[in-house]
DNA sequence: TATTTTTTTAATCATTTGATTAAAATGTTT
DNA sequence: AAACATTTTAATCAAATGATTAAAAAAATA
């Protein structure tokens, strides 16, 4: 079998299953998400789907990774750049998740459901990727408490920034039910807490009587 | 059929199969969970889950409106009481979500996930059942804003609220590989946040320069 | 105790669903 | 064009799964 030659139709098939999938997946999950909704989808005879990628749990774990990696790698991405500073950083964040979520409005809680109960290898496998961001931005803060400058255990950091920028979009069909809110009014909320929730968190960090 | 003379009995099974319904149903939503299971679980035969269930779907419905009710009572009772300030009401609502999920993890992801997409006569009719408790609150928000003494939109409010109180158990698996914290860490991360939270509260709704 | 009603079970259905197979279609190389 | 390799399809399998049925067991009633 020579990869090569075959490359561009191999891929252009390949990835239409892989769209296909991720839509159905990401929408559904797991066990509701039918082969051959995938396949239909896609456009393509369900053999194809195996014909390419074995099983329905090889291609959901390459979905899964892929959706992780995305969620995740906004985070992490600011954090490498040495030039910010701590806030220009949660800024950088809160906005590029925000975007980037409103564009995958089911990613999120796709991602928190299917790594519920999952101890599997992807989570473990997937963490260590982001091992080294993680480190460097715990140091920081670390170093940031013991220096008196903020006061947030990493923890409560971590919680709280994610929290208040994702939350909304999982929580979103209660939310906007309980505060009778319209698609438009929605978006325009997630606008304002672009800047609020940078300004929440500043006050989170600042320490008691400073 | 005598309903009242066979209550006693038909109440137990009937519960011991709504229990393992509840069980299975939380962990692992409706797509991915089996009759059968259900019905070993419960330790009766499969026969007997749809003789007083009539079918998985019917179950699962009443299942879901019961941790729904469970889940969005804590907020609302809290919310009738005349007597206890805003600041109360945050305080116990708070301390009431992390003592009740603490004790049933499972829940809010299980609610958010079987509630996306799912428009739902469930979703309409249980929101009707707290619209007085949350009219109240807003009028309450509302008035407090006009008057200058806080300045934070219901939306936000809510979103905030609910967000740093329930996330941290949405996203636990995350949280805890990301931060590297043990069971009891967490646990102890939360009751900080059982007075962290409604402090943070407080200083989100202060009105600028006040 | 005999009869009727209610509860429980074993066996079985009919679909659904993930996966395979054998062959056809398409593309590539010689 | 012939020979070979790759991609795609239709047909089919086997297992899983929600549900039903007919009959047994247990309980209630007369």
């Amino acid at each position: 079998m020579s990869k090569t030659k075959i490359k561009a139709k191999e891929a252009s098939t390949e990835e239409r299953i892989k769209e296909a999938a991720r839509k159905l997946f990401t929408q559904k999950g797991f066990a509701a998400t039918r082969t051959r909704d995938i396949a239909d989808e896609a456009g393509i005879n369900l053999a194809l789907l195996n014909y390419y990628f074995r099983s329905k749990q090889k291609l959901f774990d390459i979905i899964m990774i892929e959706n992780f990696r995305g969620l995740m790698g906004l985070m992490t991405g600011h954090f490498r750049d040495e030039q910010l500073t701590m806030e220009d950083k949660i800024a950088k964040m809160v906005g590029t998740y925000i975007d980037f979520i409103s564009k995958n409005p089911d990613l999120p809680l796709f991602v928190l459901s299917e790594l519920q109960g999952n101890p599997s290898a992807i989570a473990a496998r997937i963490n260590q990727e982001f091992m080294p961001a993680r480190t460097q931005l715990f140091k920081e803060l670390q170093e940031s408490n013991r220096e008196g400058k903020t006061a947030l255990e990493p923890f409560h950091f971590v919680a709280n920034l994610i929290g208040l920028t994702i939350f909304p979009f999982i929580a979103r069909p209660i939310l906007q039910r309980t505060t009778q809110t319209t698609d438009e009014q929605f978006a325009a909320f997630m606008q304002e807490r672009r800047t609020l929730v940078p300004m929440w968190i500043r006050m989170m960090m600042k320490p008691p009587g400073k």
